[in-house]
DNA sequence: GCGATCAGAT
DNA sequence: CACATCTGATCGC
């Protein structure tokens, strides 16, 4: 019978010492190795085999690897210029880990920043010059400094190990205690505040503010400095914290926007429908006008102008219509025609909501729902909504139940819709994950970790600002997107810092590497917790400065469904791990493990560990890898070399169906008999079968497991982690269930 | 021609 | 279901 051949001895004690994450702890406790694993030495392994095998040229190495596994696509070389060559003529028969080529300590030489606000910069950066000399300066640069000194330091420790996964007792141990929050020099209703609705009047702040710091560039202090709209003094507020405070003041009076010259600017702002619209008009800019700036398609106002098509006819423009006004175009035409329909759709629904039509009725209730049974919630989301949630169309939102008035917009565009409440942090001049909202009246931009419906919007041409993300995430984005260093803040994790004068702590996810929790303190005194993607596990209610009482809880709620529970990760790579030994009676059998860019990683980890086997990954995906700080114990299991090892990691499309699977089975015919490849996601269990710890399909020689390794906190873990934090509302990241699946959280929470 | 973006697919 | 991503079409520079 074959077994897996150790290809290192199993002495593993010391790296057991020194990582202090799950994945060891996993490996040394909950894992058993199988004691297949340890006997029968004299049944010629795979390995032994594959050596044996012929050397391919590393030409048909490159082209069966990167032809079996797209390996042009998402473990794709970040540089296309790269030449295979590059990869090819790296060392094959001994694996040695090089050190990275990627410019993962580019952080350090970023110089130092220090007080550099009177400075050419500050009127080239508007955050800059936000900065009071006296009070933005210094409750924002000089602490971020002296803290970021201290990342440096801390960047081998948040590493070591799985730095992502590690609520280290290291790391716990330097958590500060958390302080009382600065009293509030605002008014109490701050936190009341969405944060980016009127950005016209935003815009008129922001010019009205840069002549005054071109004024006082040198330094020039101590005018009093009030709030446009309801004249308080502000003179104390960094002026991010400004724009926050009159963003709630602009949310609580809607006022008429005074000057065209900022309804027209395209920065995404939010317009409101006829009433502002008209006010423009009144300046001579239509609404058609600056509808079509918005969507990007300014270039057809004159066609609009020409047929003289006014804010109302516009709404039932047909496609027909647009093509013979002069739209002809076929992608302007959709965006136009799908814009329109969603005009359409919102005055519709101005227009039944009174009307309580059943339909209409039971979708407005259905919508209140998440609202209602969080109490305050409903009251938050309409104000944030306003510059929120509120004109959420598709599948990022509905959670978002109140429409103020329905006098809104309806972008086509992602980038012009309203920034949903989730990524919104009331009190403070931040946003998480919002990059496909990118605003100029922001510039603190968080970045929770590094999955594509998170960073989506981001490119390399960033320039609202700085990206605040952990050290993992920070390098990924810069090798996968090539944002600079320059743009990029890394945060520590456990560890308390100030930005732009409020408190901001990341703690580990437990979701994919790199990925944070971010526990916001505002100066209002409302604390605000957003999870990102996160999977609880209990060492999170260990967590000092969790315990804290959390006014907002914007919650992952990918599974906040009672059907969704599924067993614990460990349960599932042992899954695994016995799945292979089973199908391992063939020695020509391939092991595929499926990936995505970052997440998963235990997975094959764990079964190279645990298996001592070595791991094929691809050139891209080994970049990756070592972004992560993985110790080299485990690196040491990463090969780049195919013929090294019949386990291979491969992007999680690869796996989706057998027809791809069958491709990979083509390509490598005569040299595998069996495939058996392993799909790790949340989503592989039945509805009815609650923890199966996974499915066999077979096809031929082809097995495909489906495993349900979640990073998402299963429904159980949602409420142990809701109950943990009793936050006073929640916000749902995620509205894939709609309101319902939250309702029935609340529910059971309450009970 | 390349990067960005989006809808639709998986 | 929709995880997290891919694909292909289109547009702008």
């Amino acid at each position: 019978m074959f077994t897996f051949l150790p290809l290192v001895p199993p002495s593993n004690s010391k790296y057991k010492k020194e990582t202090l994450s799950l994945f060891t702890s996993l490996h040394s406790t909950n894992l058993k190795t199988p004691d297949r694993l340890q006997q029968d030495n004299n049944t010629p392994s795979l390995m032994s085999k594959s050596k044996n095998m012929k050397t391919p040229n590393p030409s048909q190495f490159t082209s069966i690897s990167s032809t079996i596994y797209n390996d042009d696509d998402d473990f794709q070389d970040p540089i296309p210029s790269l030449p295979f060559t590059q990869t090819l003529t790296k060392p094959t028969s001994s694996i040695k880990l090089k050190p990275s080529n990627t410019p993962i300590n580019r952080p350090s030489k970023k110089p130092k920043k220090t007080h550099t606000l009177p400075g050419k910069e500050n009127l080239i950066t508007p955050h800059e010059f936000d900065l009071d000399p006296d009070l933005g300066l210094e409750s924002f640069e000089p602490t971020v400094l002296c803290n970021k000194t201290e990342v440096g330091e801390k960047k081998k420790k948040l590493t070591d190990g799985f730095g992502y996964l590690s609520n280290s007792i290291e790391s716990r141990l330097s958590l500060q205690s958390r302080g009382g929050c600065a009293p509030s020099k605002v008014d109490g209703d701050l936190e009341e505040t969405g944060t980016t609705q009127l950005d016209v009047l935003l815009d008129l702040c922001y010019s009205e503010e840069e002549k005054e710091i071109e004024d006082e560039d040198v330094g020039g202090v101590g005018e009093i400095i009030s709030c446009p709209m309801c004249g308080s003094d502000i003179s104390n507020m960094s002026d991010e914290m400004r724009q926050v405070h009159t963003n709630e003041c602009l949310d609580k009076e809607p006022i008429d926007i005074p000057d065209n010259d900022h309804v027209s600017e395209p920065s995404g702002q939010v317009l409101d429908d006829p009433p502002n619209l008209a006010s423009s008009e009144t300046h001579h800019v239509s609404p058609i006008s600056i509808w079509l700036q918005n969507l990007g398609l300014s270039r057809y106002e004159e066609v609009f102008i020409r047929e003289e098509i006014d804010w109302d006819s516009l709404k039932w423009l047909t496609d027909e219509d647009l093509c013979k006004i002069g739209v002809t175009a076929l992608g302007p035409r959709k965006k136009i025609v799908h814009a329109i329909s969603e005009l359409r759709t919102e005055s519709h629904e101005e227009v039944n909501i009174p009307e309580k039509s059943a339909q209409k009725e039971s979708k407005t209730v259905s919508n209140k729902l998440i609202t209602d049974f969080f109490p305050g919630f409903a009251g938050n989301v309409k104000k944030s909504c306003t510059t929120g949630a509120q004109a959420q169309v598709g599948k990022t939102n509905s959670n978002n139940g109140n429409k103020r008035s329905g006098t809104k917009m309806n972008f086509s565009n992602n980038k012009f819709r309203d920034t949903p409440s989730w990524c919104s942090i009331t009190g403070t001049p931040f946003r998480v994950d919002a990059f496909k909202y990118l605003r100029r009246d922001c510039f603190h931009w968080f970045l929770t970790h590094f999955h594509a419906d998170h960073y989506g919007g981001l490119t390399k041409s960033f320039c609202h600002g700085k990206i605040y993300c952990s050290l993992i995430t920070a390098k990924l984005v810069n090798l996968k997107i090539g944002i600079p260093w320059e743009k990029i803040e890394v945060l520590p994790l456990n560890q308390k810092i100030n930005i732009a004068g409020v408190d901001v702590t990341c703690f580990d996810a437990n979701h994919c590497p790199g990925a944070v929790i971010i526990l916001f303190e505002p100066p209002n005194g409302k604390a605000i917790l957003h999870t990102g993607d996160f999977r609880f596990n209990e060492d999170m209610t260990k967590i000092a400065s969790l315990q804290t009482r959390v006014h907002t809880l914007v919650l992952d709620t990918t599974y906040c469904d009672p059907q969704y529970d599924f067993p614990k990760q460990e349960a599932v790579i042992q899954y695994v791990l016995e799945a292979i030994q089973a199908e391992a009676f063939n020695p020509k059998t391939l092991f595929l493990i499926g990936s995505y860019t970052i997440g998963k990683e235990r997975v094959f980890m764990e079964v190279a560990r645990v298996l001592q086997k070595k791991i094929y990954v691809t050139a891209a995906k080994m970049r990756v890898l070592e972004c992560l700080g993985m110790p080299k114990e485990d690196m040491q299991w990463l090969t780049l070399d195919e013929r090294e090892s019949h386990i291979h990691v491969v992007p999680m499309w690869t796996l989706a169906n057998f027809k791809r699977l069958k491709h990979v089975a083509n390509m490598y015919m005569g040299r595998y008999s069996l495939i058996v490849a392993f799909s790790p996601t949340g989503w592989s269990f039945s509805k009815g079968k609650k923890s199966s710890p996974g499915k066999r399909w077979q096809q031929g020689t082809i097995i495909r497991y489906e495993v349900p390794y979640s990073e998402h906190s299963s429904f159980t873990e949602l409420k142990k982690f809701v109950k943990f934090i009793s936050p006073e509302n929640i916000i749902p990241s995620v509205n894939n269930h709609g309101s319902e699946s939250v309702r029935k959280m609340v529910s059971l929470l309450s009970s």
